[in-house]
DNA sequence: ATGAAAGCGCTAACAT
DNA sequence: ATGTTAGCGCTTTCAT
């Protein structure tokens, strides 16, 4: 088992300096032909490769980013991540990841753990604990560290970072024109409770596409999940409750989901109760998941380019560490979303 | 903006020298009272903490652990990260991500990269075309310069370094089974290509539980897709395969498939050919998605414990890197799965 | 009780 | 053309 050589021990083999070595390695012109081959071809014979945690050391960055998100599995963040990993590739950085788990504490927690030297900089999108306590003083203090941050979806507005978004207003109003033209005329919104901002977002584009058509906005046709604690029996409770969606409004024949698991509890709540679908009444979802395209009948959806949003936030990352120039000046970047038409709607 | 502060400006503040607050910082007995408070506030104050690559560089150690993975838009091995990332916070280690995209070219570079210096050790899962190529040399490297390699799912047998994997060929051997008691008599199985490992192993299963069976085995019943390339118009000719498959075998009235999307197109081809599930035919699948819990009817599974596989690699891998005795004695864990019955069986 | 010095592996300014 | 030195931030042994 022979370790991992370093210049040190190059340097003693060959009798030469420390410095010598690594100039013949940089070819540096200092160096004479001669010294030079030879420290090349003993390095090349023994696998040298300089050491990255001295090279961070002595360079004060480690060429490494720190992504926080609130869950893994799950096919929106995993994209994300992919997006991250691989551009941060091709500019030679690697990916650290930390698990929030939609915590408050791991979300701290994991951002000390990284900040103390680990990384260069952060990407996260914020855990729903944190988003329901407002209290962001971990990012202030690590942006006031000189540790930039780039947000992406789940973001705060007045803070000194980067963002990333998707267009969930835009999105959710295109949908719900969608359905509108498809002939919908009671439309249902399967939504989120309001501290999401997403959630939020995508509820407000769907009020606004209703009104904008000169309808009245019916209350009764929307659905708020209190989806804080996410276990398993959720599912049922879930499924209870849009089933009493579908019993208030007996006439609904358009549903808008926030996501594609609940627009997929939809379709089987609907199609128990007899309804055709998208003959009697279609379906929309926002997502970037696996499910839509597989559901029976595949679920029209709004895309959130999942990966794009990645790559985004990584170069817009890598930008700002390469270049000091500007400071104190944000951007946020909206990444627009697609329709994708199957065959939940007309 | 206040940068970290560090041992010397600490030093320097209170007019002392960096080792006297160095050991202050760690209680030793041989700091007075006096100035050991004195540090420890003042530390505090301008909230300290040591920097992890000095740390590093010091102690020969990184605390963080190397991932590679084939892919991580996917649920099992997201849920392999999870398990990971758990442990490996609760050991105080960080997870550095690197993704092969199934590329034997990605898989070498990402270990070189990472390999030097920046990780304590590898959890990996091996590349398709790493598979197909049987080239292996840059495994038998890391280990060679004392790098401790897990290995899990996608392993090879004769290489230095603890491995764990999902019992695939019992695994299989029990879904078989169970559809046998079913009642059903002729069984398809919608499998792989044999480099996968997995595939491989999960075919045998199939075939020694017909066997077993005293029944036949009938070639005709085994659709082998190459998958080698994962494209979208991929899913066009499956499905194609699949009628193939269907047309061959009329009387066909059971499907074991090695992943949840091969029985899923399963079942929509059956379907469409107008048989009832599970009446007509029954369906399980090999598999740790989401899909067949949320699929109409939901898909009986063989479950993979994908978390616990992350549990028990980084588990394994921690112990290696913190108890230098067990060099050369290498284990194999094998994770049971488990037949999770929903409605694609009677 | 405190401090000086060496060393982890590397680079670069500064001698020679 | 080669070597010496200092320094990145920290720990630890060995003086004082």
């Amino acid at each position: 088992m022979k370790r991992k050589i370093t210049l040190k021990q190059i340097a003693k083999e060959l009798d030469v300096s420390i410095s010598t070595v690594s100039k013949a390695l940089r070819n540096s012109i200092e160096i004479s032909e001669d010294t030079r081959e030879k420290v090349q071809a003993f390095a090349k014979l023994y696998n040298y490769r300089p050491n990255n945690i001295a090279l961070s050391l002595k360079n004060r960055k480690t060429k490494t980013i720190g992504v926080i998100i609130p869950e893994i599995v799950h096919h929106f963040f995993s994209k994300v991540i992919k997006g991250i990993e691989l551009l941060a590739n091709t500019k030679g950085y690697n990916v650290i990841v930390g698990l929030s788990n939609e915590s408050f504490d791991k979300e701290v927690l994991n951002m000390e753990m990284l900040a103390n030297g680990s990384i260069d900089g952060f990407i996260l999108s914020i855990s729903k604990e944190t988003l329901m306590k407002q209290d962001y003083h971990h990012f202030n203090e690590t942006i006031n560290q000189g540790m930039p941050i780039v947000m992406f979806d789940r973001v705060i507005n007045d803070l000194n970072c980067d963002k990333v978004i998707v267009d969930d207003y835009e999105g959710s109003t295109k949908a719900v024109n969608f359905l509108i033209d498809k002939g919908c005329k009671s439309i249902g919104l399967i939504t989120t409770m309001d501290y999401v901002s997403v959630g939020r977002l995508r509820t407000q584009g769907y009020i606004s596409a209703i009104e904008n058509q000169g309808a009245e906005l019916n209350a009764e046709l929307i659905l708020k999940i209190d989806d804080s604690n996410t276990s398993e029996e959720q599912i049922d409770i879930l499924e209870s409750q849009i089933e009493q969606l579908f019993e208030n409004n007996k006439n609904m024949d358009g549903v808008f989901a926030v996501n594609e698991l609940y627009a997929l509890i939809a379709m089987k709540v609907a199609r128990k109760r007899g309804l055709k679908i998208p003959e009697d009444i279609q379906f929309i979802g926002f997502t970037d998941g696996v499910l839509s395209k597989h559901a029976t009948p595949s679920l029209t959806t709004v895309s959130q380019h999942a990966q794009a949003m990645g790559e985004k936030a990584a170069s817009l990352l890598i930008n700002r560490l390469e270049n000091e120039e500007d400071e104190e000046h944000f951007e946020k970047v909206i990444i627009e979303t697609d329709l994708i038409e199957r065959n939940s709607t007309k």
